[in-house]
DNA sequence: GATCTTCTCCCCCGCGCGGGGGAACCGGCT
DNA sequence: AGCCGGTTCCCCCGCGCGGGGGAGAAGATC
């Protein structure tokens, strides 16, 4: 009997590879799919698939509340893989605490996720794959991260900060994290505040140089 | 003169997409569509588009291919530019060692993808739109480095780019390398659109990505 | 000579950015 | 109950930034 997984994803067009990918394997079935967190338990509950493919920043509810969602709520819950596309993603950790499996990075050749899907199924974890130990290896200057750690960011100024060193506007990070531009802009003068950075191009820089986000 | 497009997709459903976001646009005109590699060329003979949108993943003939038939066997060739889905494609970047001048994602807005366009049917090289972190991540630092290297910034320009990287000011820059502020913003306006970036956060970080500064 | 690129500087203009305030809500802590 | 930090949103305001033009001088190239 064939791995039945459901994928959650608010972008179509990673649900649409992700079904590719899984689906050219003959021991795979992918039995639904769910555009934000507020569809997952609901769908688990009709369709009882055995591995759940998340992605971590959704709309509505992201993957982190919709994991825990799901095994609060759910008796014998599937195996959950969080889907991400930054591998030093801070929500991962924090998925992985709410009770996730494993992740895969949306990067990751057609081969690794198969593999990782039919691992969490198998019931192993997939906790820290070479690409996060080697990045964590080549963290920053440890006087620019002391730095940086000195700043004591808030979550929320973290997520604003990882965006803007994305080239985000404003504008932008407002539509990607769900909340109003003026939210952002007191986000943003909290970072630049606590960076000592006159602009957004300093804080950047620093989050460079400090290895809060790093080339490759 | 309306800009000439002519739309390289197997997907119909991508290619009625594009048409709509470019034909709303009065300076383009999507000339003609082909469904695989393999008709582009006698399509680019007789339609002399100015910038070809080329998917990368097409039966008979991929994107690859096609952009090397096409710049081996017309004189004055298109601009090209590769049309992907996923911004970790590995495909993207053998397309722009090929010869390609841009690339952008399917999952772009619509004024990003016009803009792509308008700037490789200007000349420049479109490297920024959010795919170079993902390409730098998955393949080292060479490839952007080349795909920077392909921007060919002059050595003033690439003066000016080293001193944005380090925080200052266009007024600051001016007094650092003894010239005029009117001057610096010049150099600043042809390093963003030689890179593709937005505005000097976007061209910082395309350098951090490509090493052309490093941390540290 | 003519042409091209590069570097230099200038104009106007719109807009996003960042500073300076304030304020409401909520959860945690005392 | 009271306090406080975090998150959310609002106001006004000045200014640097970036786009779109143009233009002159020097050097390379043909």
């Amino acid at each position: 009997m064939p791995i039945k997984v459901l994928l959650v994803d608010d972008e179509p067009l990673v649900r649409a590879g992700l079904r590719a990918v899984l689906e050219a394997q003959p021991d795979i079935e992918v039995v639904g799919e769910a555009a934000d967190g507020a569809a997952v338990v609901p769908l688990v509950r009709s369709l009882r698939p055995d591995v759940v493919a998340m992605d971590v920043r959704m709309p509505l509810l992201d993957g982190i509340e919709a994991t825990r969602a799901v095994l609060r709520s759910v008796d014998a819950p599937p195996k959950i893989v969080v889907v991400t596309t930054f591998e030093n993603d801070e929500y991962v950790y924090d998925a992985l605490r709410a009770g996730a499996d494993g992740f895969l990075l949306k990067r990751a050749r057609p081969a690794e996720i198969v593999h990782a899907i039919r691992l969490v199924a198998e019931g192993e974890t997939l906790l820290f794959p070479a690409a996060v130990r080697a990045l964590a290896a080549e963290y920053g200057s440890a006087p620019a991260r002391a730095a940086l750690e000195r700043a004591a960011l808030t979550d929320r100024e973290a997520d604003v900060l990882r965006l803007m060193a994305r080239g985000m506007s404003n504008a932008e990070i407002a539509a990607e994290l769900i909340v109003g531009a003026e939210t952002v802009k007191s986000h943003v003068s909290a970072v630049l505040a606590k960076l000592g950075a006159r602009d957004r191009t300093q804080a950047v820089i620093a989050a460079y140089e400090s290895g809060f986000v790093s080339p490759g």
